[in-house]
DNA sequence: AAACTGACCACAATCGTTTGCGGAGATTCT
DNA sequence: AGAATCTCCGCAAACGATTGTGGTCAGTTT
C-alpha cells in the first residue's frame, strides 16, 4: 500500500544528501561527520521514518519471519503453542504468519506453499491428522528450508523436532489408574497416522505390562478424529460389554468428555463406576463434573522451544552455510489429578 | 533466506532472452510469441519457478497481507473470527499476519507498529481491555492505513467497524430471564472501556425499563478483567445479601462460569434458586453442568465481514486513492437456552 | 611544492519483478 | 519500391534499502 510513507530518499533530498549517506548516518557508520548523522537522526526522528522491511528483505534475502502450520487454533494447547512462538519470535526480531491447514492435507499443501513463497526464514509445522505422506514436506525441505517439526512430527526428517513424552505421560496416567484400583482399563485410541497416537497406545500398553495386567483387544477403541461425538460413542459401545471396563484412558480431552458424557447418561457414576482421564488438559477439563484429570503438555514452553530450535538453526545456516545437526527435544508432561479418577482419595505423594 | 529459488533471470538465461520477455511470457502478454510462450512456461513448470513475492511487493507498493490485532488467541471467539478472516483473506489472495496484544495496551502499540513497518495494505483490530487513548491508532491511520475494527472497536474512528448487536442481545438475555419468572436479576458488568460493556448494560437496563422493573444499583457488579475468578468473587457478594437476586446475567462465559461455581458451592440449585446466562457462548459452555444459557456471537461470520470490509476499502483506494465511506455491519446474536436458565422448562415458541 | 593521508560523501550495482518505450525485422499496403 | 504496419522482443528505470568503490577537498608530511 503506499502509504504516505517516509523514505530514506525523502531524508536525503531535504537534507541535500546522497541516500547511501542517510542509511549509513541511521546506523551510525563512522564514514559519516557528527553532524550529518544529527541532522539526518532529527529529521528521521521529526518525519517518523520507518524503514520499510520489505525493501531491507528484498535486499538482504531475509524476510525476518517465521511461518507456522498448525492444524486448529481453537485448539487450547496450539493457542498456547502459538504464544510461546511469538514470545520467542519477538525477541528475536522475527514476525509470525499463522496457517491452519484444518486437519487438511490439501490446506497444508497449499499452506507451505504459501508459507514458501512468502519466503519465510523457517517454518515450524505441525502436521494434520490426515497427513500420511510427506511429499509436499520433502520437496520444500530439498529446498533448504529450515523446518522444524512440534507435537505432530514428521519423524523420518533429518529435521529438529520437540515433543512431549507422551509414552511415559500414556504410562504414568494408567499407572495411576492402576494405583486406583482399576482392573479392566479401556483405551481410546486418536487418529492412526499421528506418532502421539502410537506413543500414547504404546504407553498404556506399557503400563499394563509392568503391572503384569493382559492387554484386551477389545478395551482398546479407536477415535480416528479424537472429537467428543466419537469418544461417547467408543464409550457407549463399551459399557455395552458383558463385562464393562472400570475405567477409560482416552488419547485426548475431548474424547475423555464424549466418554464422560456416555457415562453420566447411562446411570453410572465418575469416577466410582468407571474413572476417566484425558490427554492434553484443555482449558474446559478442569470445569467438567467432576473435574477430569488429564496428562498436561507444556504447549508455551513447546512453541518456545520450537522457536529457538528454528532460529538458530536460521542463524547458523546464514552463517556457516550449512545445516547444524537436527536436535530433538523432549518435554515432560505432568499428571494432573482431578476427581474423574480419584476412586481412592487423593494420594499421599 | 537464500533457498535454492528459481528467478526469472535463471529463466532468461537458460532461454537466452530477456527477463522483461519471461515476465511478460508468464502473464501471456499479447507481445510474445506463442513459441516463446510455450518455451518459458515449460521451463517455469519444470524448475518449479515460484515468483518472489517480496519483489513483487516491493515492486507494486502492496503487500496484499493483512494484519490483524486480537486481544488473545486462546479464546474461542477470537479463533473463531480468525477462521473467518483466513476464508475471505486466502480466496482473495491476501495473507494474514496475526498478533496479540495480550489485553495490554504497551503491546498493542508494539503490536501495530510492527504490522505498519511490515507495510501490511489494512489492518483488523479488536481493541485491548486496557484500551482507552488511542494515538497509536490514530498515528497509523493519519498515515492512510486502512483499518477495520471488530466487536472491540474504536467508536470514534472514522473508519468500519463489524460489531454485534450487544445491546439487544442483552436485553434478549435479560427478557428471556424475565419471561422465566425471574424477578431480581442480577448482572456481572464486564472491563469499564469497552463499548461492548456499556451496549451490555444497557440492554440488560432496557429490559428492566421494559418491564417496569427496578434497576437495582447493587445488583450491578463489576468484573473489570471478566475471568471465571472475578465471577465467582461477585457472586459470592451477590449470594451475601440479605435478599439475594434469583437471576444472574453475566456479560461473558467465563464470569458466568464463576458465578455458577459460588452458587454451586454455597449449596443452592442451577436454575431452580438462581438462573444464569452468559454472553458469547464459549465452547465449553455447552459441556458445563447445567449447560450454560449464553448469548451467541457469530465469530466467524464477523471475520469474514470484518475482512470483506477491509479489502473492499483497500482495493477502492488503490482505485480511486480515496477512502470510501465508512460502514457498519451490525451482526445479530442469538440466544442459545440451556438448562442454566430454564425455571419454566422450555418456551413455546 | 609535490605527494600523501584522512575525513566525508556520492555513484552505482544489487535484490527480483514489472512496464513504458523504442527498435529490428518481417509483412502488407499504396 | 518505398512507406507504413505488425510482431516480437530488449533496454532501462523503478520500488527502498545496503554497500563496495572511488572521488573531492582539506590538512599534513617530506
Amino acid at each position: 500500500m503506499k502509504y504516505n510513507q517516509v523514505t530514506i530518499k525523502d531524508i536525503a533530498r531535504e537534507l541535500g544528501i546522497s541516500p547511501s549517506t542517510v542509511s549509513r548516518a541511521l546506523k551510525d557508520h563512522p564514514d559519516i561527520s557528527p553532524q550529518t548523522k544529527k541532522a539526518v537522526n532529527e529529521l528521521a526522528e521529526k518525519l517518523n521514518y520507518q524503514p520499510n522491511i520489505v525493501a531491507l528483505s528484498l535486499r538482504q534475502s531475509k524476510t525476518n519471519t517465521l511461518g507456522v502450520i498448525i492444524p486448529e487454533l481453537v485448539h487450547f494447547f496450539f493457542s498456547t503453542v502459538i504464544s510461546g512462538i511469538e514470545d520467542v519470535a519477538y525477541s528475536a526480531g522475527y514476525n509470525v504468519i499463522i496457517t491452519q491447514s484444518n486437519e487438511s492435507l490439501q490446506r497444508e499443501k497449499t499452506d507451505i506453499k504459501a508459507l514458501f513463497n512468502s519466503r519465510v526464514d523457517g517454518m515450524l509445522i505441525s502436521v494434520s491428522r490426515e497427513t500420511s505422506s510427506f511429499e509436499h514436506i520433502e520437496s520444500i525441505l530439498a529446498k533448504g528450508v529450515p523446518m522444524v517439526f512440534f507435537d505432530r512430527v514428521y519423524e523420518n526428517a533429518n529435521s529438529s523436532t520437540v515433543i512431549v513424552d507422551d509414552l511415559s505421560g500414556a504410562k504414568e496416567a494408567t499407572q495411576h489408574l492402576i494405583d486406583q484400583g482399576c482392573t479392566r482399563i479401556a483405551h481410546l485410541e486418536g487418529p492412526p497416522n499421528l506418532g502421539i497416537t502410537k506413543q500414547r497406545l504404546e504407553g498404556y500398553i506399557q503400563a499394563l505390562n509392568d503391572n503384569k495386567m493382559p492387554v484386551q483387544k477389545d478395551l482398546i477403541v479407536s477415535c480416528p478424529l479424537g472429537t467428543i461425538e466419537e469418544g461417547k460413542i467408543a464409550a457407549e459401545q463399551l459399557l455395552k460389554m458383558p463385562n464393562r471396563p472400570d475405567a477409560i484412558f482416552a488419547t485426548n480431552d475431548p474424547a475423555a468428555m464424549g466418554a464422560m458424557q456416555a457415562i453420566k447418561e447411562a446411570g453410572l457414576k465418575i469416577p466410582q463406576d468407571i474413572a476417566v482421564v484425558g490427554f492434553s488438559n484443555w482449558f474446559f477439563s478442569s470445569l467438567l463434573e467432576p473435574p477430569l484429570t488429564s496428562v498436561d503438555q507444556p504447549g508455551f514452553e513447546m512453541g518456545q522451544e520450537a522457536a529457538k530450535l528454528l532460529i538458530r538453526q536460521i542463524e547458523f545456516k546464514s552463517k556457516d552455510n550449512e545445516d547444524p545437526a537436527p536436535e530433538t527435544k523432549v518435554l515432560k508432561t505432568r499428571l494432573i489429578v482431578r476427581d474423574s479418577s480419584l476412586k481412592k482419595g487423593k494420594p499421599k505423594k
